[in-house]
DNA sequence: TGACATAGTGTTCATTAAACACTAACTTGT
DNA sequence: ACAAGTTAGTGTTTAATGAACACTATGTCA
């Protein structure tokens, strides 16, 4: 048991797990074993430790739920509504990770039947507020897009510039134009030739970049 | 007493309040009465009450520092390094808050000495991590200049141009040239003259403007 | 009424973004 | 071995946006 003088929350941390997969855009969620909304689709999340930093908790959980560590990772915003939870009140800190597919078979069925990977059109019913966390965590990655390198993160180590052009066709669901793309990638220098190729199918194999700085996310423009 | 199965952090809201004054931005310390850190300066703040929502405290405690209400208020980050309190494990969801010049002197002197108004270059040590707060809030503050209408929230209901140009050039800490600047901001269709005029001092009056829509803030570009 | 101080106003030039179509290189099937 | 199929790769023109730049207008006050 542990007292205090006054009322203390439970803090959790909940994270949104996107992937590409599929030309589509997927999240993982988990089914729930226990009350509350026992059964319903959840973000994969858990109570912190106190031993432990926020970020720290958000990566165990990613770790627990997946298998992958090193992926990008960025605190999202925390919601605390009173009613949240049901039980007592929960705040909970949510994060978001992109993992690049590559990554993806290392776990391919984790733990039967409670895991599974949703687009965002397909979303089931989820419990507590997690369809807002989702559409913050949606937002923020489309918004990202725009002034960052953060969309490079869902590709492994290398990468050829159509499946980079693809990341983002399927992020922003719109079609962008090769020519164009292909020249402002190049000119934000954040990639380099590796010297190899890629070839996969009936037709001219393409060339294979890498970030210069892999683990970075850059600010552009 | 309240005591529960397993351990809870505490929560507190921190809150950057931002003014613009002497041309020059400043925000709001208040000097720590207990232990830890006592006479400390610290960004205001406490503890959160159970029945109220994150943004509800962050309001409580607005009101409370300076008696102001209805003004911009974003959640900014949390942290959660486990000995950033030497008490206990605890959690502070920041905030930060813009408050129009004009309503500052509603509370001129608040508690004698307990609280002031520091430009960035001259905060003082401050209490726990508070320095790394208010270091990420200024940084969204400087980077929200370039995508929103964020720095309207810095006047009142009706400005000028002139006084406009001025907010961004206090915060971005640079000249930027008049013509360019009215263009640009009667461009953004978010501002409409008034029909008065402000006139102070032995020159030509100004127009004044006005927001369309005064507490929203617009994404723009 | 002249000196002073801030308000207000357009044009040119450089940079960036958007539109657009063909050739290159490989695999596979005949 | 060559034709068909498929994705990779490559420049130029035009439109839109951003940056640089100087003078006139209108008030107050001595």
């Amino acid at each position: 048991m542990y007292t205090y003088t006054y009322p203390h929350p439970a803090v959790t941390v909940d994270i949104v797990i996107f992937t590409i997969r599929d030309a589509q855009l997927k999240l993982l969620l988990i089914r729930r074993a226990g009350e509350p909304f026992k059964g319903a689709w959840a973000l994969p999340g858990g109570f912190i430790h106190l031993d432990e930093s926020l970020e720290e908790s958000a990566r165990r959980e990613l770790q627990e739920e997946t298998g992958v560590s090193g992926v990008y990772l960025e605190q999202l915003y925390t919601f605390g509504a009173p009613q949240r939870d049901p039980r007592e009140r929960v705040i909970t800190v949510a994060y978001y990770a992109l993992i690049p597919s590559d990554k993806l078979q290392l776990r391919a069925a984790t733990d039967a039947e409670a895991v599974g990977w949703f687009g965002m059109d397909e979303l089931p019913a989820l419990a507590f507020d997690h369809t807002d966390i989702i559409a913050m965590a949606h937002q923020r990655l489309v918004a990202k897009l725009d002034y960052s390198t953060l969309a490079f993160q869902f590709l492994g180590h290398d990468f050829t510039l159509s499946e980079l052009q693809s990341v983002y066709e399927i992020i922003l669901r719109e079609a962008l134009d090769k020519r164009n793309f292909r020249k402002w990638a190049l000119a934000l220098d954040q990639i380099e030739e590796t010297g190899r190729e890629r070839r996969d199918g009936a037709h001219r194999p393409a060339k294979l970049y890498r970030l210069k700085e892999p683990g970075t996310v850059a600010i552009i423009k």
